[in-house]
DNA sequence: TTGTAATCGTCAGGGCCCGAACGATAGGAT
DNA sequence: ATCCTATCGTTCGGGCCCTGACGATTACAA
């Protein structure tokens, strides 16, 4: 089958029910369909791939945060994995039980903590992420790289404007 | 500040990190933003909307759901919000406990079960959606409605590979 | 130096989330 | 009538997720 960018019916059905009320149709299907996406490549991904490393997708983004980032802060860890720094607290005791990551005091601050990735962490990182990409690029495959160039950029500015 | 598609720090760290890997950069930038961008809306709905009205993003999602189609079998139900059955179980009890929703058993067939959204439900519903749209339309005010369009474009392509 | 405010990571409580297992019900086949 | 099989929604166990509160530590001002 060729590209099918068809309205699914639950999206036209959602439409006439919402079209009453003075809706902007165009954020709405922009935005729901951004949830709709986000969703299902989540789940795939932990079904098919992140399973088998009994990582969830929260610990797959701080473990991979960490390789690429190195070591780091607890605060800004879970500022930039996208979680609370209470649930990284919980993430973080997973992937120190699984050998993944590991706690360092500060040197001077004794409020502070490091988290880093441990060998095996990197390791594991190393075999994990080819097969992760593997998965974005085939939910991609659809759309030409002018097309996911535009995608990104125009999330980007989405960013950019929930920063502001 | 004008539109705003620079790439940010974490992401050209990210690059520079991976590239080397032989990765799809493309994929990996569409990709990790759908991610990104679902994540801070979500938390920013559910902070500054939904938490006035107890509800979770999931009983949010559920509600609509009821709001658009009616009534609905709870296999259904689940599968059309994006949850697992065990996950809508929960959802729908907190439902009930909100007095938003209520179960129905099936005349025919003692197995089944119908979830519909009460009056109560309903009238929320009409109060939160508003404002909702609001949200949606202020993350993408950076955005033409041709680019709306497009996005929403893509991500129904995207969802039609993964189905296939 | 001593009080006060800010910031750190963690814990408690409650809800979401999934897969697996379960009892209940239904539909056929024999 | 009695198996077998399929399907329904629920429950259970374990992990993620948030807000709010906490003790510990630090920074700074009086």
């Amino acid at each position: 089958m060729a590209r099918d960018a068809s309205v699914t019916r639950a999206e036209s059905e959602a439409r006439e029910r919402v079209e009453a009320l003075g809706i902007d149709v165009d954020a709405f299907a922009a935005v729901s369909n951004i949830f709709r996406v986000a969703n299902a490549v989540r789940n795939y991904t932990e079904r098919n791939l992140l399973s088998e490393f009994n990582l969830s997708f929260s610990g797959f983004t701080v473990l991979w945060v960490l390789w690429v980032w190195g070591p780091k802060e607890s605060r800004a860890l879970a500022e930039e994995s996208g979680i609370s720094k209470s649930t990284l607290t919980g993430v973080v005791k997973t992937l120190e039980r699984l050998g993944f990551a590991a706690r360092k005091p500060h040197a001077m601050d004794g409020r502070r903590v490091f988290v880093q990735a441990t060998r095996e962490g990197i390791s594991a990182m190393r075999r994990i992420f080819p097969h992760f990409n593997e998965i974005e690029a085939t939910v991609t495959r659809d759309l030409s790289a002018r097309e996911k160039e535009g995608l990104a950029r125009m999330l980007r500015i989405m960013l950019h404007t929930l920063e502001s």
